[in-house]
DNA sequence: GCTTCCGTTGACGTAAGCGTCAACTCACAA
DNA sequence: TTGTGAGTTGACGCTTACGTCAACGGAAGC
């Protein structure tokens, strides 16, 4: 089965193995060693990409580091499967709000964005004014739904 | 109108006011005074409702804070207007993506509990073994797509 | 007048997540 | 033999986003 250097893995996955050795101290990854020389293997490659995954859906080294521990649970008391399958259901729930967030977050931004298009296909073609008092702002909806000044 | 002060706002929010008073020094927000106390008005707090949830979606105080001046430009030249446009352009790619992160994630979270209800469902009743070697781990979907261990 | 809140301004502290050296080892080619 | 290149271990630095005092200010109730 094939293996990975660090640079291997840090040049596939765009970070640095400053960063991948930091997992390492934070007991996120456990390569083996070849001599002094850190050897990945596909386990390890593919626990990169859920940390790297984990983080850029917002979770914090600690988070990913305990829903990956939760993942090995073997053998595990009937208590300690209810506790981790809470815990993923928590997890699962944060997502869905996150996701509802985004949801938002790009209404929002495809609103403003079509409003600025709006105001450029005015200016560009014939150097026409615009419908702009000259100090009026471009609202984003929520500011509008929340603020009334 | 109705205005609002720090501590109304940091417990609607569920913030610190020492977190909002660092939004203003970081110039997120410019509430107006009387004396020396804050006044927050509506259009303040929707900034701060703003504020929160782009945090939410992982984005950093300061790319907030240019989004929010981006929502302000006004009588700007089509070069502006153009520039603003394609950086609401990025934050939309940017959202996109990581819905995507979260649609698998979800995914992974999801399949991970059902396989842990199974084995608890087979724990729990009948104190039967379960289908387990004794030391087997309890896999993920892209554990099993990227490892080959 | 005194206390009790609620607010204010520094100022320093802290945790996370690496970046950035320095100094060293080891395999391998010239 | 002497680089050269890739890897290693400290160790300190840095940024972000506040937390946590300390010390002070004004209004309100008694």
């Amino acid at each position: 089965m094939r293996t990975w250097t660090i640079s291997e893995l840090s040049n596939e996955f765009g970070i640095t193995p400053r960063a991948i050795r930091f997992y390492e101290d934070e007991e996120l990854i456990q390569p083996t060693r070849v001599g002094q020389s850190r050897v990945y293997a596909a386990r390890d490659r593919a626990r990169l990409a859920l940390i790297l995954r984990g983080k850029r859906v917002g979770f914090s080294l600690d988070e990913i580091k305990e829903m990956l521990d939760l993942y090995n649970v073997k053998d595990g008391q009937a208590t300690q499967l209810s506790y981790t399958i809470k815990k993923f259901s928590q997890r699962i729930s944060m997502l869905e709000q996150q996701r509802a967030d985004i949801e938002h977050s790009l209404e929002e931004l495809r609103g403003a964005r079509a409003r600025l298009e709006v105001l450029l296909g005015e200016k560009q073609p014939h150097r026409k004014p615009a419908n702009d008092d000259g100090h009026g702002r471009l609202i984003g909806y929520s500011m509008n739904a929340a603020a009334r000044d």
